[in-house]
DNA sequence: GTCTCTTTGTGCAATCGTTCACAAGGACGT
DNA sequence: ACGTCCTTGTGAACGATTGCACAAAGAGAC
């Protein structure tokens, strides 16, 4: 990211005055409270918040900071209030409709998922190349040619579209969203999608997360399998804090 | 290699001496080489992996010099030599056995995504708790119950657990596994794990990414939006260059 | 052997993110 | 009204990561 703005001062050279690692963590601090008012609190602690989200309450403040002065000095937070503000910052209050293509076992997990309905995104057409499936109803829903790709994303406003295709398929899939006039994109396949500007990509790779693990599962095995003693005392040091809760 | 000689002198407080961000590259660079070997490469430059990784060169010699001086002045890398360093780093020579607990959508859908045996993972077992669903065969595996998880984890060494149970069953789940000896846990259920030490756990939220997306979304609704022209400059240098190829 | 050309490996500076630590602000009791 | 106590919001230190820019190293030509 060049970042042409050489003008600008100091800060703000962001798009966002929010930093990435922020917003990552907003979706976090929304379910937090959404468990803590339906257990009835009605107003939270930045302490109280990081133990629910899992982060440090420092974080949590500068986090919340950033969306304005929402709390109150002694009190803490009005959850109901905090999590509209949060919301409305993520854009959900308003309900976007998602397009998934690949009714394959993943696509058809991710049509299925709650998670989504409840956050304000709307599985709005499930789309696939194999002929022999459109017209099966799933969830309520019909599955559709790729071909009727453009009408269907006119037709239900769908500005998010799911790839859950094979990889090798991905990349033409993406071409057609983005012609279709979709402008942010999760993919699921492991394949690098290049887009043109303006077009936003994010990527969830399954084996990506589970090579990391192993990396880190190798490293505790080479450690625990030290023979002398003279790095028990570090193997535990290592193996220890910085491991632990990281979710 | 990684420490250049004489004692210790300043950095080095990370457990492993390669920085996070680089474990988790390491994996688009393996994708990226086993793409290229297939095309029949044999060597190929931090540019030429850069690319086909989506990253920028820099970077990626920055990162393989983690790994030890593996590539040659005025030539590159040899590329097979390269899949099999990293590959080594990450613990991907041995095999690992996988056990995923729950069989909804997504743990089927992971039981047969292709990418996990072609990187060195098993799935070794497939558990669930709902005993209607015990002895279901499932891509060549027999569905076990959740309370044989220890029996089987011994039986197959299993190292790393899946979790794609409901949120609610979550935190059991991931005691049972820890208990059985279990070190190594990805969580696709959207709920905080707490583990002890030594314990890794990584999580994998598909809502998170679409709330990402859609505040990403929004505020381009909100630049291209603007009514007057004074920011249309301003638009499309903060819609444009940042965004693409985020892959 | 020497020259040229290409590409690595890496110091260095700038950026980004995290954490500490505390002054400022507000509620509440008296 | 005043004092006490609690918690926020944030300046500043620190640490990690990125990207630049270039010297060093090796291959190949002649």
């Amino acid at each position: 990211m060049p970042d042409p703005g050489t003008a600008a001062p100091r800060v703000r050279a962001r798009a966002s005055g929010i930093p990435d690692a922020t917003v990552a963590r907003l979706p976090l601090y929304l379910r937090a409270l959404h468990g803590l008012a339906e257990a009835g609190r009605t107003t939270v602690s930045s302490d109280a918040l990081a133990a629910a989200a899992g982060v440090n309450s420092a974080k949590v403040r500068k986090d919340l900071s950033h969306l304005g002065s929402y709390g109150t000095r002694g009190v803490g937070y009005d959850v109901q209030y905090l999590l509209y503000q949060i919301s409305r910052e993520l854009g959900l209050t308003q309900d976007w409709a998602v397009a998934i293509v690949g009714i394959g076992n993943l696509g058809q997990a991710l049509a299925n998922y709650g998670g989504f309905a409840t956050r304000g995104f709307r599985v709005a057409a499930l789309l696939d190349a194999d002929r022999s499936r459109v017209g099966e109803p799933i969830v309520g829903l019909t599955v559709r040619h790729i071909d009727d790709l453009s009408e269907v994303v006119q037709a239900e406003s769908v500005s998010i579209g799911v790839i859950a295709t094979p990889d090798t398929a991905a990349q033409d899939v993406c071409d057609r969203l983005v012609a279709a006039g979709v402008t942010s994109i999760l993919n699921f396949a492991p394949a690098l999608l290049s887009v043109r500007a303006g077009v936003d990509v994010r990527k969830v790779d399954l084996s990506i997360e589970l090579q990391i693990l192993a990396f880190h599962e190798q490293r505790k095995a080479a450690l625990t399998a030290v023979p002398a003693g003279l790095d028990a005392e570090v193997a535990t040091a290592l193996a220890g804090l910085p491991t632990a809760v990281r979710a």
